[in-house]
DNA sequence: AGGATGATTGTTGCC
DNA sequence: GGCAACAATCATCCT
């Protein structure tokens, strides 16, 4: 049945072109990372902007520990960055040269650094990453909304809570 | 004991 | 154009 068989322009730069070796041309190729939105931006609306005079505590407090024991769940949450990619590399690898570093906070500011020193051609590696996964986040976007639209199934089981 | 927070950058949608 | 808020993770802190 007519599957979108439209693969966006999610062709980023390919690492290949950026190598050139270029020196300086990094600053010219810059990102040109640049995923195409469509209309399922509409969808996405609904789930941001849900405490804005709580700001984050509220979504983050509460993600923390309902996601912490349901990691899936109906809705699909926003795909991790690059940066989140390379922390993920990063932290294991940080762990294993810095067993005495504590929690994220410190790795998080050493990754920050050293992201920053990454050049274009290391980053683009997880920018790929995180651009598929968007792509893959925008389809499980579609079909969530679809399925909302066509079943309206809406439960409003904001959680479902499994007996564990 | 358990909930909450903190820190990192990226992405994204609205005004 | 810019901002506000959320994405994971885990040790630590506070109640």
């Amino acid at each position: 049945m007519a599957k979108k068989a439209k693969k966006s322009e999610i062709s980023l730069s390919s690492p290949a072109s950026v190598s050139a070796e270029g020196s300086t041309t990094v600053s010219n190729n810059k990102m040109v990372l640049r995923v195409k939105s469509s209309e399922r931006m509409k969808g996405l609306t609904q789930q941001r902007r849900i405490g804005e005079k709580e700001k984050r505590s509220m979504s983050g407090k509460k993600a923390k520990s309902k996601q912490k024991k349901m990691l899936d769940s109906k809705k699909p949450k926003k795909p991790p960055t690059a940066f989140f990619y390379f922390l993920e590399d990063f932290r294991k690898k940080f762990q294993e040269q810095n067993p005495d570093v504590k929690s994220m906070r410190d790795i998080g500011k050493a990754c920050g650094e050293k992201w920053k020193t990454m050049t274009y051609e290391e980053k683009v590696q997880y920018y790929d990453i995180a651009t598929e996964k968007r792509a893959e986040f925008d389809r499980a976007m579609t079909e969530y909304n679809k399925r909302k639209e066509s079943g309206d199934d809406q439960e409003t089981e904001e959680d479902s809570e499994f007996d564990e």
